[in-house]
DNA sequence: TTTCAACATGAAAATTTTGTCATGTTTTGG
DNA sequence: CCAAAACATGACAAAATTTTCATGTTGAAA
């Protein structure tokens, strides 16, 4: 797991620190609020650990700038206030655990791989969007705008893939193994025969076609 | 949010269901681990409020069980040990929380509610799973044991559909609506038909047969 | 034990989905 | 401007899937 501490104490950085990677993790550690912040942002963490009171800028500050931000990764709040209203007011503020000093180590641990186990790192993509398309993937459902688009299932698999790589030019080879799990070329046409139906069912009653031809190239769908 | 209240002193029990309840939550109460366990495996809460001490069946071996099972509700565990190494066990066995008697009621609803945010409620299931058969919904494959089965689209939501009340009866009616989108008896046995292929592909070369028949009410899945 | 409704299943029919082909259109280099 | 390659599309053919139908089997109540 990859753990970022946010802690100016240098002797508990460490000690924390040093703990955690016995544990078998990788840890970072920032010395105060606005650098941790940089920190959580920029890199992808499995937890954060968040001393409450920090130079420069608080923990809950911290916390509630990462939540704003849409970043849901798992923090444990640290703090010498043990009083049940702050531990309140941490969990409120988006924490996923509080845990008052002082605090033995293996509690620490234990709390910190508790939340990070919750960010299941199997969790799965199951919806996705492309300017005002949205695709959801468990439901095997297709919107543009407010308008239900009705796909087959190799229609599917191929808007999939094209939505899958949205912004970025598709190849032809490309889709025949991601759509057709063809790996030669067929020597047809099937794809320019899907492309078009597609076209009818997403762009045709449309202001803006999304689904471009690069010729020479392949197809590109416009986010 | 649905929860689950598991314990057995009766002041406190009330106590706490009516703050939850206060807090426009819908609250069931169990008053022992037998109870608990039965009632949390058949209905969906949102979150589990566990006493550590309990008549019948512990907290922790309620929470085993229900890990065991692959139930993922957030739970919350609740106890009059203090301990740090009791924190520890707890949150090693699942818990997704641990709160030590004697509480204010304003953190326990504070703790709640974060447990119970954390299960995403746009987090969606991607996997079902009933005995040692697992289906997964994105990739749409099936496996029974290490045995990749091929299902048509008709068979895998059926089968879906089955999963998804493994264990309890699916009636025809049922099945009608949520694997044909009929909302009416289409007088034919569609249903028999696709069983039967189900059956072939699911339970043929297999030591125990997994989908059985429940005379004059559906079919259900065993778990 | 008999009878009847509920369920099971193989095979054929109907439908849906996918792929091929023929033909037309657009783009680009010479 | 012309030719050739790349792409688009309507119509049809093939394949896959789903449904219906006919017939057999099973189980529970009378």
């Amino acid at each position: 797991m990859r753990i970022l501490v946010v802690e100016d104490d240098e002797v508990a950085a460490e000690y924390v620190r040093k703990g955690l990677m016995e544990a078998g993790h990788v840890v970072d550690r920032a010395s105060d609020g606005e650098l941790g912040l940089e920190m959580a942002k920029v890199a992808d963490y499995d937890a954060l650990i968040l001393d409450r009171m920090l130079p420069k800028r608080d923990g809950l500050s911290l916390l509630g700038a990462l939540r704003e931000d849409g970043d849901s990764t798992p923090v444990l709040i640290l703090s010498a206030l043990g009083e049940v209203d702050q531990k309140v007011e941490g969990l409120r503020a988006g924490g996923d655990d509080y845990l008052a000093k002082p605090y033995s180590f293996t509690e620490l641990l234990a709390r910190v791989e508790a939340i990070g186990r919750r960010s299941d790192p199997t969790a799965a993509v199951t919806k996705l969007k492309a300017g005002d398309m949205e695709m959801d993937l468990l439901a095997r459902t297709v919107k543009r705008g407010d308008q239900k688009i009705f796909l087959q299932p190799r229609e599917f698999r191929l808007l999939e893939c094209l939505m899958r790589h949205a912004g970025r030019v598709v190849t032809r080879t490309m889709l025949l193994e991601k759509v057709w799990d063809y790996h030669f070329d067929p020597q047809t046409n099937v794809i320019d025969v899907h492309v078009s139906r597609l076209r009818a069912k997403i762009d045709k009653n449309f202001e803006t076609p999304m689904l471009h031809t690069v010729r020479g190239a392949g197809y590109r769908l416009q986010a």
